[in-house]
DNA sequence: AATGAATGAGTTTTCATTCAT
DNA sequence: GATGAATGAAAACTCATTCAT
């Protein structure tokens, strides 16, 4: 699944981390913690990552990535940019709903952290804002799609939107089904932006 | 501005703490800067708070009871639902526009918080978002808005689109006005919404 | 039945103290918390007493200086030295068995000062450990008592080993009856010096 | 002398602390200052022990298991019930007298204490008493101990007599023998409980 | 004399990171 | 590469004491 060249033991490193920082969240998860989750020894984490924030900013990358390559999967030129921008949030939707940690992480803890980090992660989100901005730039060529709409306005309304559904599910406690949103989401995005 | 029951330190030391938070993230400020910066003792922050998270919290709470003020003050019922919903993205915008220690302390420092500390705080949104979902009914009754979208999904869309385009314009680095911004996201949500 | 000359809140802050320190330990008791069981603000106590642990030897002094004033009344020329002796363990064991508090702070608390204060303690012991030293004396001298024990030595043994009896009964959680020690406690003692 | 499954770091920090708590006592005592004296660095402490007050505990089983070992080593089954009473005293007050941090640790550091501290010295503190209880019972089987005493109070009186002379050439200044004090010390003990 | 708000010194403990093996 | 014992910097919080009122 990820790319193949990385040795297990960075994978296991990861995937550790992902458990303890969603249990814990990163601050009060301790180096030696992840460590043991992913049997190795706690100077072993630092042959593969610089700091203890390095291994957030991987884990979620890597994630993004897998996120990035589903959907990439998912979308075909044949489909309408409506059906392309459902599948973008059938696909968001479905992976969080489906990986729990993965939502705590992206929902909580990549919140977790300055300014600078911040900034990092807003340029891996970048592959991902592009794509819908390329659904959208797609649409208004094709017709499907009003012309008269900012594509580097809307795709943030569109991402940002889709984001706030997902904590707002998270913090409830999951208490309804996530995938069902779909519909109504996209529903309101394509009234904004159909012809 | 501050309603004056609670004692001028009280006061002093929120507005250290957000001058404070906004430069080195909650983190990494350290209690005894905010109190040099308030003028006051390290011990005397013990006075009036528990622990340095509640000044966090006393913050947000002190802001978004000011913004919900403006707010209030800024809406009328002889408002139409779209007037109205403008109302609320402009002073939206505009405060954190004209205050980007505030903006900081919202967009990023408040998302570096636990999970329990992310629940107290959507508690306090939750006035915010009401006063959203208020607009949406009342525009639902008063045959303005389409009757057939989920008001509980769309506020929700609404917050979250307002809130990445705030977030995104602070990390761009403030290149733009962010007030410009709202005839148009206004104008994205309507189309959703609108008969 | 303490002096007199000296104010009320004296003596209010000494049975707060008394109280605060028998529940907590010396330690971590709050000078705070003193004032507040006194019924006196924080700093009145600072015109009573020159620092916290002056408190405590103060305290000391008083009840010792009770104690003692109980032994001279109880204590009479047509006695016996056993008699004497008796009545000194009786009245030791008796004050300390009725008053709990009063018992912890001696047998506990006052052993938590460092050297320079136990020095302290010490000297005020010395009137007490005098009385015991006189009885002996007077013992050996009308001939009831051997001519042959160390007053000095023996006058620690009995104290050390009345002292012992107190700290056991109150640490096996005032079980049993302390008073009910008295007789075979002396009994054990003249054994050791009686002619 | 000591047993050897334990780290030599785990040594040298009580042999450290012994020295600093006897300069400075348990409560002015940083643990820095421990660390240094044993030549480690401040957290290393804290891979061997819990708490600074562990360090306490700790230090005292050590030196009372070495003490107690010295007892048994020192007492055999020939000895008569005197024979073996002087013996304890003789061994209770050279050790001390031998090292007098270690009789300061005993002596006033462990006084210093709150009472769930006390219960468990008290607790390691029986092996010791029950130690003078068996010889106590061994003299009265063969007669040479009267039968008409208890046990369990001449054992306190016993304890705490010896106690208290050594506290009390401790506190003097050591101006005196402490070792000279065994003959008079067990004469006065025996004449109470001889037969 | 009495108050109590304000002070700020002081210390244990944690834990990311290193490095000798 | 892998280990994990050792490091030591770093900071929130407490509370005895002061002093303006």
């Amino acid at each position: 699944m990820t790319s193949g060249k990385k040795p297990d033991k960075y994978y296991a490193i990861l995937e550790g981390a992902l458990k303890v920082f969603a249990e814990h969240g990163f601050h009060k998860s301790q180096v030696s913690r992840i460590a043991k989750e992913a049997g190795v020894a706690d100077g072993t984490i630092y042959l593969y990552f610089k700091k203890k924030e390095d291994i957030l900013t991987s884990l979620f990358q890597e994630k993004l990535g897998e996120l990035v390559e589903k959907l990439n999967n998912g979308l075909n030129d044949q489909m309408t940019a409506r059906e392309a921008l459902n599948k973008v949030c059938e696909i968001h939707f479905s992976v969080l709903e489906g990986n729990i940690h993965l939502a705590y992480l992206t929902q909580i803890e990549l919140r977790q952290s300055d300014l600078e980090l911040r900034k990092e992660i807003g340029l891996a989100l970048k592959r991902y804002i592009i794509l819908i901005e390329n659904i959208l730039e797609k649409g208004k060529k094709d017709g499907s799609f009003r012309p008269d709409f900012e594509v580097k306005l809307v795709r943030l309304l569109i991402f940002g939107g889709m984001d706030e559904v997902v904590t707002s599910w998270l913090i409830s406690g999951q208490k309804y089904s996530l995938t069902a949103q779909v519909g109504p989401t996209i529903d309101f995005f394509m009234k904004g932006i159909e012809s």
